[in-house]
RNA sequence: GGGAGCUUAGCUCAGCUGGUUUAGAGCAUCUGCCUUACAAGCAGAGGGUCACAGGUUCGAAUCCUGUAGCUCCCACCA
């Protein structure tokens, strides 16, 4: 059968992706192996492939498919995450579209909506998934909401409650006026917005007037439109500028309401005027404030972020129109001192990008201070090992600090929160409907089923993805503590790595630990390596706004999964970001093709039972499988510090300079009169046995062409695989025979550079003389071959020839005679350029041997190395010295 | 404002507890080649005051201090 020229992925990939999956290759059972397992970070069911989503994922399928090939049960639990605030918005969006309000419906109807939504569109990703080879065990496919992880979830719910954990309280909460939920502090960013200061007019109550004579004080603030709902004017206790004012009251602009003056040190003497107007109900430091003082909460904004009756003025009128209102009223009512421009960091919603408004609210809280102590501790004492450490730092200092979780939020997509309210307003928390109708009659026996009324809230979506890690496996364990685990979690828990995006350290990775400690006593998994973010070129980051992220689905069709996972995994160093180019992906593309022509090569050799190998052939074998076991090692202890693309660079040199650029022209038979020679049979199976380790090697990175010329070099059964070929465990090799190959390909690489540098070409075969000393002689036939060497001629001293030039390889002095063909002038100089290099390396060695100081001090295996070094570069000179001599 | 990290070739990055010739790789560049596997290729070459300034040391890309620039995280200065 003829290969084509070039390698084609669209005839492979689709191809061996219904092979692996009719045999169910990817799917696990708990056996008497060792299991190695990955959980996803599922992604949102409304989520599309995106390039974050490729590298993690590569780098998870990598990890998969080498375990497996390291005799581990490997298991890589795919699923999706129901991501309450993104879905809901999407549905919203897309009723809105066909004319239906989420307010006109009920919540039965919007659910229905959803889900409809989510068979339709909630499995692309997986199916994009598969597209990049991610070999996830799919028959073990989990939603955050499938039935038994939603009753996992509310297991928890009751669990932590009954514990004393979770507590409902008014608390100021991030609100998001878009979203009409509350948002946790992690899910607001802050961002550095243009503002300006207002400095206002409060007049003074009463007679008093400041030492300048105003009947005014002058208070800044960002946020005028809500001074209706302040309850004070704050000064510091210590701000002696400010002693008429104590005991004082001011009267509000505009609505001439009083407050009173109150002393608190929280006030910043130097900040503004020293004069800090509280507004409790919306700003969370003058919340804290009103609690210390006993002041009255006045909530004038609703939740959409409008003005309500309370305000008195500009009812109605949405926060950003009020401010612009206000400001001209108290303009024109001479109440406006002056503005200035100003820089502050206000908060956005990280989802619909609002501008977060601090609000009072009545909210769900699990409590973290015990949680925490523990998921701290397993990390500083690496019992879970972040990658890289780095992030230690940044867990520790966010572990330190830790705020209770805000666990409620204000949507109907999610696990409803199984707290029922009584009819007198006390409310019990029960797993089903039954179960707390029986505790609510315990309070009043007449009760019935329809005086109860569940809480209108969902759970946060992080409250069902820390479960993730348990749930999957045993969705009846979260909650019980002391449950036996089933099978499955039995075995597959704890899991081993964890790939997933610094961003979500604390969000998912610190809560996984602590659920998976107070479920199961383990922690969830040993590793954590964490990928960085991919960037464009430019390092901006990718995002649907800019455009500037490739369709990784076309990535794919125009360069072959495995190209594009090549590319992504090129440049990946773990906890940096990555700089996307699509010149990564045609590397990967290239490599591609590069070792289909490989294959394409051997298999068009007629091979000859009866032939001997040629001395060359015998020594590359020999080279080869020695330098084949050095590479496994050090794969091996890549893999072992998750070192994955320091591991792929090494193997994609390995094939492509050692296996292709010298064994391969070492023993290519050659091409005689418009005939291909055939190749012996001891080297040609060898060279197949190669290939095949090479193919294993390189199959956890590109699994498509690897299957497809693994299906190739050998007929295969049925059902057969590369996938479950047991990688190759290095064995002991000679280093010796490494190192004097190594000074052949020095030599053949001095010799093709001194034809280009002559303009002879490769096909003309050139003499070689090479002094005896130090040369290992085994390495002729190799030097002959790949540098046309007619003859190798070893020899004691060169005789004194005319002209001819020479180098050296370490210190062995190699000869070329060049009759005729060199000037003899320009070798000259070159000799003594290189000759005055050697004498300042020369210098300054002998500078650092002859103190006195290095040499009582550095360790004696340092010192010895100088003393070669100098012995080396001495003998360099002498021989250069010589030739010059000869030449003159 | 606090904390962490980064700065090495045109680009992306290695360089672990200071000593392995006068710093490496891949890509890109340049030169010569369409040589019966591959031009998505072959052969060869060039390219760096290791951000800057001090210090410690016999010895610094590597350790310390400071400066500049960049990035990320945390934070309520109205």
């Amino acid at each position: 059968m003829a290969l084509s020229v070039k390698y084609d992925p669209s005839q492979v990939e689709d191809k061996w992706y219904s092979y692996w999956l009719k045999h169910k290759l990817f799917h696990s059972e708990p056996d008497e192996r060792e299991p190695y397992t990955i959980v996803i970070p599922p992604p949102n069911v409304t989520g599309v492939l995106h390039m974050g989503h490729m590298m993690n994922n590569t780098l998870q399928d990598v990890l998969v498919r080498r375990a497996r090939m390291m005799g581990k049960n490997a298991c890589w639990v795919p699923g999706t995450d129901h991501a309450s605030i993104a879905t809901e918005a999407k549905v919203v969006a897309k009723l809105k579209a066909e004319g239906i309000n989420k307010s006109d419906i009920t919540r039965e109807e919007f659910l229905r909506h959803a889900w409809e939504w989510r068979e339709k569109h909630g499995g692309i990703i997986l199916e994009q998934l598969k597209k990049l080879g991610a070999s996830c065990d799919w028959d073990r496919t989990k939603f955050t909401m499938d039935p038994a992880l939603s009753k996992a979830v509310i297991n928890t719910f009751v669990y932590f409650y009954k514990k004393g954990y979770i507590y409902r309280g008014v608390r100021m909460v991030n609100w998001d006026p878009e979203g009409l939920t509350a948002v946790s502090d992690e899910e607001v960013i802050h961002k550095e917005t243009d503002s300006k200061f207002y400095y206002l007019r409060y007049k003074i109550v009463g007679p008093t007037r400041t030492p300048d004579g105003k009947d005014y004080i002058i208070i800044a603030t960002t946020r005028p439109e809500t001074i209706m709902a302040d309850a004070a004017v704050c000064i510091h206790p210590e701000d002696t500028r400010y002693d008429y004012l104590r005991g004082q009251k001011v009267v509000i602009p505009l609505i001439n309401k009083e407050i009173p003056i109150i002393e608190d040190d929280y006030v910043t003497m130097d900040f503004g005027t020293g004069c800090l107007k509280v507004t409790p109900a919306h700003d969370i430091n003058d919340y804290a404030i009103g609690l210390r003082h006993k002041l009255p909460v006045l909530d004038i904004i609703d939740e959409h972020g409008h003005l309500n009756a309370k305000a008195q003025i500009l009812i109605g009128e949405d926060r950003f129109v009020a401010r612009k209102k206000i400001v001209k009223m108290l303009e024109e009512a001479q109440l406006l001192e002056k503005t200035e421009d100003y820089k502050s960091q206000v908060g956005y919603s990280e989802r619909t990008n609002a501008v977060i408004e601090p609000r009072l609210s009545m909210q769900w809280f699990l409590k973290m201070e015990d949680l925490s102590k523990e998921a701290l501790r397993v990390v500083e004492d690496d019992e879970v090992q972040l990658i890289p450490d780095k992030f230690k730092n940044t867990y520790r200092h966010w572990m330190e600090n830790v705020h209770d979780w805000c666990i409620s939020r204000q949507l109907w997509w999610g696990q409803q929160i199984p707290a029922y309210y009584l009819p007198d307003g006390e409310y019990v928390v029960e797993a089903s409907k039954e179960e707390a109708l029986a505790a609510a009659q315990k309070i009043n026996p007449s009760l019935k089923a329809e005086d109860l009324i569940q809480d209108e809230d969902v759970l946060d979506t992080w409250f069902s993805s820390w479960l993730w890690p348990i749930s999957v496996f045993d969705p009846d364990k979260p909650g019980f503590p002391d449950r036996e685990p089933n099978r499955d979690l039995a075995y597959y828990y704890p899991t081993n790595d964890l790939i997933t995006a610094p961003e979500i350290l604390f969000f998912w990775v610190a809560r996984m630990i602590m659920a998976g400690d107070e479920f199961c006593h383990k922690i969830p998994f040993s590793h954590v390596y964490l990928t960085g973010i991919v960037r464009d070129k430019q390092g901006r980051k990718m995002s649907k706004q800019l455009g500037n992220s490739p369709d990784p689905i076309k990535l794919m069709q125009e360069y072959g999964a495995d190209g594009v996972r090549l590319g992504m995994l090129l440049c990946t160093s773990a906890g940096n970001d990555i700089l996307f180019d699509e010149s990564q992906v045609e590397q990967g593309r290239n490599f591609s093709n590069k070792i289909w022509n490989a294959y394409r090569l051997i298999q068009g050799w007629n091979v000859d039972g009866q032939l001997e190998s040629r001395a060359e052939d015998k020594i590359a074998v020999e080279w080869f499988a020695a330098k084949l076991n050095r590479t496994l090692e050090s794969v091996n202890d890549l893999f072992d510090k998750f070192r994955i693309s320091d591991a792929l660079m090494l193997i994609y040199k390995f094939f492509w300079d050692d296996f292709c650029a010298w064994y391969l022209e070492i023993i290519k038979p050659a091409f005689v009169n418009g005939v291909q020679s055939s190749i012996d049979k001891v080297t040609y199976d060898k060279t197949i046995s190669f290939f095949d380790s090479l193919l294993k090697i390189l199959h956890p990175f590109m699994p498509f062409i690897t299957e497809e010329l693994w299906h190739n070099i050998e007929e295969r059964k049925e059902g057969e695989t590369i996938m479950l070929e047991q990688m190759q465990k290095p064995q002991p090799y000679s280093a010796e025979l490494i190192h004097s190959f190594d000074i052949a390909q020095q030599a053949v690489v001095s010799v093709r550079a001194l034809r280009q540098s002559k303009n002879i070409s490769p096909k003309e075969p050139l003499a070689l003389q090479v002094k005896a000393a130090g040369y290992p002689q085994s390495i002729t036939p190799i030097i002959e071959k790949m540098a046309n060497i007619s003859d190798v001629q070893v020899i004691d001293s060169f005789d004194k020839v005319s002209a001819g030039q020479s180098f050296m390889v370490e210190t062995i002095e190699f000869y070329v005679p060049l009759d005729g063909k060199i000037d003899v002038g320009e070798e000259v100089e070159k000799i003594k350029a290189e000759i005055a290099r050697y004498e300042g390396f020369l210098k300054s060695v002998s500078a650092k041997l002859s103190n006195d100081k290095f040499v009582k001090n550095a360790p004696a295996q340092v010192v010895d190395t100088e003393r070669k070094k100098m012995s080396d570069a001495t003998t360099k000179i002498e021989n250069l010295q010589k030739r010059l001599e000869m030449l003159s």
